[in-house]
DNA sequence: TTGTTTACATACAATCTGTATGTTTTTCAC
DNA sequence: GTGAAAAACATACAGATTGTATGTAAACAA
């Protein structure tokens, strides 16, 4: 049976990338090493090294893929609504449930700002999950001016926390609560 | 010159977390090796070794330092306040002020999660930073409830994405306004 | 069909980590 | 003060890892 160069590269990077996934989420990525996740996805680590300049491409591949998915999540769910804050609400219940698959939060939220910096992994999640609150934030709070960027950022943190305490087996209830109380207080707030 | 073998050990361990310090804060937890430490620190593996459990022991010394740092600049400055308002808002231009130290968010906030664990890491922000902050809150927000402990974990997630938005360049004084309104917006809105 | 590029496979060099095993100072009991 | 014991290193080593260099087989293009 033989494959076209496009479907063996495809397959061969996508099997390297779920291996990898499993593993970065098992064990971390530091402690994860390639001979490992060349096994796993029954490829020889020649196979890696040609698809993926080192380690950290195929550990970013996995991030961006992640990510991605997240965005996905929260925008089908907080499509269906046209107010703000009901867009927001969806959305961000929509962000716990995706942030609770396997590992989710160990990836892009501990291991990712580590491996990748600072730095490039706040740029994927600007172009994802983060855009989507932005928007959502200035809808709800036109008032918010020069402020906008700021309170996304924060309140994204907010989130981001949350969803590791959740993770971590903190009531997910009181989180969601405490993240409306602190929306609602800013909306409260910014409106005088 | 002979020393005593208290000198000794608390000579080494300093130099090594000196080095260490340094050595993490340039390169990262991941990139840095140990030769290299004990280059920087003048010593050899072996005391390494002999001092630490591991690489990572070291790292946890050197955290547990730098967290000790902040919290004790947070209370030497907000202790003057007694009105919870004042105390917050001293409190948290202290924390920016202390996490401006060279590397400080990259050890802390970015690193230490990372080569810790969440779970490590939470604990030890837990008994210093996010302590103080608990306190503040519990004082402001007497009506919080059982949602104090949720809000004062997102809150301090808050002020470290501003502290790590302002190393990176961000603008200082939209980051303290925005916390503020925060907070106030808080306290509004519990208030009813 | 044949030359070239792509997709791997294998072997290798350079490191790095933790441990095991020496050696030299202190310390402590007498 | 001295000798034993423990602490504080120093050195050597085993195992493992990463990225690269080089070799091969399969697809593609002319």
């Amino acid at each position: 049976m033989s494959r076209s160069n496009r479907e063996r590269t495809e397959q061969t990077r996508q099997a390297l990338i779920d291996a990898g996934r499993r593993l970065f989420v098992e064990k971390g990525y530091a402690e994860t090493a390639t001979p490992e996740i060349v096994a796993a996805a029954r490829v020889t680590r020649g196979a890696l090294y040609h698809h993926f300049e080192d380690k950290r491409a195929l550990f970013r591949a996995v991030i961006e893929c992640e990510a991605r998915a997240v965005t996905e999540a929260i925008e089908a769910r907080s499509a269906p609504y046209a107010a703000p804050r009901a867009m927001l609400i969806a959305g961000s219940s929509a962000y716990f449930d995706a942030m609770m698959a396997q590992g989710r939060t160990r990836l892009l939220l501990i291991e990712a700002p580590a491996v990748l910096g600072p730095l490039a992994s706040a740029a994927i999640d600007a172009e994802n999950a983060e855009a989507t609150l932005r928007a959502g934030l200035a809808a709800m709070l036109p008032e918010a001016g020069a402020m906008l960027a700021p309170l996304t950022s924060l309140l994204s943190a907010a989130f981001d926390r949350a969803a590791i305490a959740i993770e971590a087996g903190a009531e997910r209830r009181h989180y969601e609560q405490a993240i409306a109380v602190l929306l609602d207080g800013l909306a409260d707030h910014l409106r005088r």
